[in-house]
RNA sequence: GGGGGUGUAGCUCAGUUGGUUAGAGCGCCGGCCUGUCACGCCGGAGGCCGCGGGUUCGAGUCCCGUCACUCCCGCCA
């Protein structure tokens, strides 16, 4: 007989009764009777019960022997009694009586109890990580990641891309966040930089000609952490295709997302393809966003000139200032107490707002509410029709300049759809936002930058660049989003070096500059460079929507801490003097 | 860098208006129990109430500072 196991603890069925077995896994539960003691043996396929009573020997080791200690026990498969079977277990209408017993390893008092679905602090989960994976619920997100990673894979390749694997150790890239930096033994001052992202390698792979590539690619960036943001690194479905239009790479991609979401949806519905196009204006002035969530049925309206020059001093003064009016609808909320319009106003001034002007639109049609007083009946039918109310609606009003009336807007679209228990239950809503701008205005400094990535091609080429106001210009740049979740962004790429420079020159840099900065790319793509684009859908946030957690790091086997700490390896951590000598490194550390 | 929340037993949490000896569930240790499956019953150990300072006759509770964790803004695609 094997020395650990015969079958594995997920196995066993009415149908082996009679057969010896050898089992090997933890203790996930033990019920003592005294007389007779039962222990469901856990590994990663499945729990089985094992009994043992008193008139063995073994009986008291067994007893002694604490949870999630790992065991091999060998014995009988035995029929259950009717009344004895669990049904809630597979295994369940069997048990293995112990005959033979080894005890492989004790396990101590445990930090955090295994077999139980409550979440212990993080700190105590991440810095015992290995304990948190064995909890049934982290156990069967892992194994999703997985499962997700390698029907990627499927689909890719079923689609004609091949996956490559792109340096580690490389120099920094142009993606705009803080690099991981490594110092060179062999080059005294020099260092490596983590990617950020293989974009120039897909594009490097593109112009060597091999048309389609995918990778499964890890991302460094030291930048602060969010929920749904690993600190330092994350994953990314990386791909580029060659001799493509967008269009091209909507439609390599979309089968690729609403196939593998509807494998993993759990009969929770996919937005089936071509997925809705959004253009990036229309998603900021309907949804005040450019990750809208279309679970959440309300659309943003404009009521700026509806406000110009009315009764209502404040807005009216605001928009002569050059301020917006937008107006979110808020269905069915006219019934809602004055407590709930209150709140929102708190919450507004709390995000920092001036607060959510609003009007009441009663059962009868009536409007109500300090701005619909100050307003005359055309104007209030106007934004009624503009905002799209019913009776029995209500709409607030978020009034400032274009930029914090979009941002407000879309936080109180948010926040009405939650209260007003609004969003489309069980459904993966996906949509493309398009037509990026290319530049936009630093409101610091006056200045015009890149707005999203520098490396996409111009809409219009350089004819555009040359004739029309560069805040004007858009991108072939595009997201998708899924439930208000960035998944990717991507473009199709700038593959003309005199675009490139003309495109960088309208941002301030100098010629001789992007040649020193970008040498390698622009040089490839001297040499005969396919048009080619791609994107890069984040594979964390890809499980995190499906595992439906909030939290990145519960999809994540090993995450860091939101200091980018690794609680369990000690990371980072100091390092010997010799070491900082061989690399030529002297540490001047801040006081304190 | 800034703002919010949290910090009490190994774990999850309760703790009234400041009031005597700081509690519960789980876990742990001991005892009882031959059909449980979150087994049950009895008993026990376990506390720098994050840390430092202040107010007070008296602080887990109020004030100031600080640290840790977390969420958000900045940052990041």
């Amino acid at each position: 007989m094997h020395a650990y196991r015969t079958h594995n603890c997920g196995e066993l069925r009415l149908s082996h009764a009679g057969q010896s077995v050898r089992l090997s896994g933890w203790i996930h539960r033990k019920r003592d009777h005294g007389q007779l003691l039962f222990v469901d043996l856990r590994d990663n396929f499945g729990l089985t019960q094992c009994v043992i009573d008193v008139s063995s020997p073994l009986f008291e080791t067994l007893e002694k022997t604490r949870v999630e200690s790992v065991i091999t026990v060998t014995g009988p498969v035995v029929e259950r009694d009717a009344e004895t079977i669990n049904q809630s277990l597979p295994t369940g209408q069997v048990e293995v009586r112990v005959e033979e017993l080894k005890v492989q390893s004790r396990a101590e008092v445990l930090p955090l109890q295994v077999n139980s679905d409550e979440d212990a602090g993080e700190e105590v989960r991440l810095r015992y990580r290995y304990l948190d994976l064995r909890r049934e619920k982290m156990h069967e997100k892992i194994l999703l990641r997985g499962q997700v990673i390698a029907s990627i894979r499927r689909r890719m390749i079923e689609r004609g891309f091949t996956e490559f694997q792109t340096p580690i150790l490389t120099a920094s890239s142009p993606e705009g966040a803080r690099d991981y930096l490594v110092p060179s033994r062999i080059h005294p001052g020099k260092f490596y930089a983590l990617p950020q992202a293989p974009q120039m390698f897909k594009q490097l792979i593109m112009v060597a000609g091999f048309d389609r590539y995918f990778q499964i690619a890890p991302c460094f960036r030291d930048e602060d952490s969010r929920a749904d943001r690993s600190p330092g690194e994350f994953y990314q479905l990386d791909f580029e295709m060659s001799f493509v239009t967008q269009e091209d790479v909507f439609a390599a991609i979309e089968p690729v997302m609403a196939g593998l979401f509807e494998e993993f949806a759990k009969g929770r519905g996919v937005t089936e393809p071509p997925f809705p196009r959004l253009p990036f204006a229309e998603a900021m002035l309907k949804y005040g966003t450019d990750k809208p969530d279309l679970r959440n049925p309300i659309e943003i309206g404009d009521v700026t000139e509806l406000f110009r020059g009315s009764g209502f001093g404040l807005f009216a003064k605001a928009v002569e200032g050059g301020a917006v009016v937008r107006a979110i609808p808020a269905p069915g909320a006219a019934a809602r107490p004055r407590s709930f319009f209150d709140k929102l106003n708190d919450w507004a001034r709390a995000e920092g707002a001036g607060g959510l002007g609003y009007i009441i639109f009663g059962g009868d049609g009536e409007a109500k509410g300090p701005i619909a007083k100050n307003l005359d009946a055309e104007r209030v039918a106007g934004i009624k029709a503009a905002a799209g109310i019913s009776d029995g609606d209500a709409v607030f009003f978020a009034c400032d300049k274009t930029r914090g009336a979009e941002r407000l807007s879309g936080a109180a679209r948010i926040r009405l759809g939650e209260e007003l228990d609004l969003l489309e239950p069980d459904t993966f809503r996906f949509c493309w936002i398009v037509d990026y701008p290319l530049y936009e205005l630093d409101e610091e400094t006056g200045k015009i930058e890149f707005s999203h990535n520098p490396f996409s091609m111009p809409q219009g080429g350089l004819e555009a660049l040359e004739n029309k106001d560069p805040l004007e210009l858009k991108a072939y740049q595009y997201d998708i989003v899924c439930n208000g979740v960035e998944l990717s962004s991507g473009a199709i790429r700038n593959h003309l070096p005199e675009i490139m420079y003309k495109a960088f020159a309208i941002a301030g840099y100098a010629k001789e500059e992007v040649e020193a900065r970008f040498a390698g790319l622009l040089t490839a793509l001297k040499f005969g460079a396919p048009p080619h684009g791609g994107s890069a859908p984040g594979i964390d946030r890809i499980v995190m929507l499906l595992a439906d957690e909030p939290n990145i790091r519960e999809v994540v086997a090993f995450p860091m801490n939101q200091k980018a700490e690794d609680l369990m390896m000690q990371a980072p951590a100091e390092i010997p003097e010799e070491r900082l000598k061989e690399l030529y490194l002297k540490l001047e550390l801040p006081p304190e």
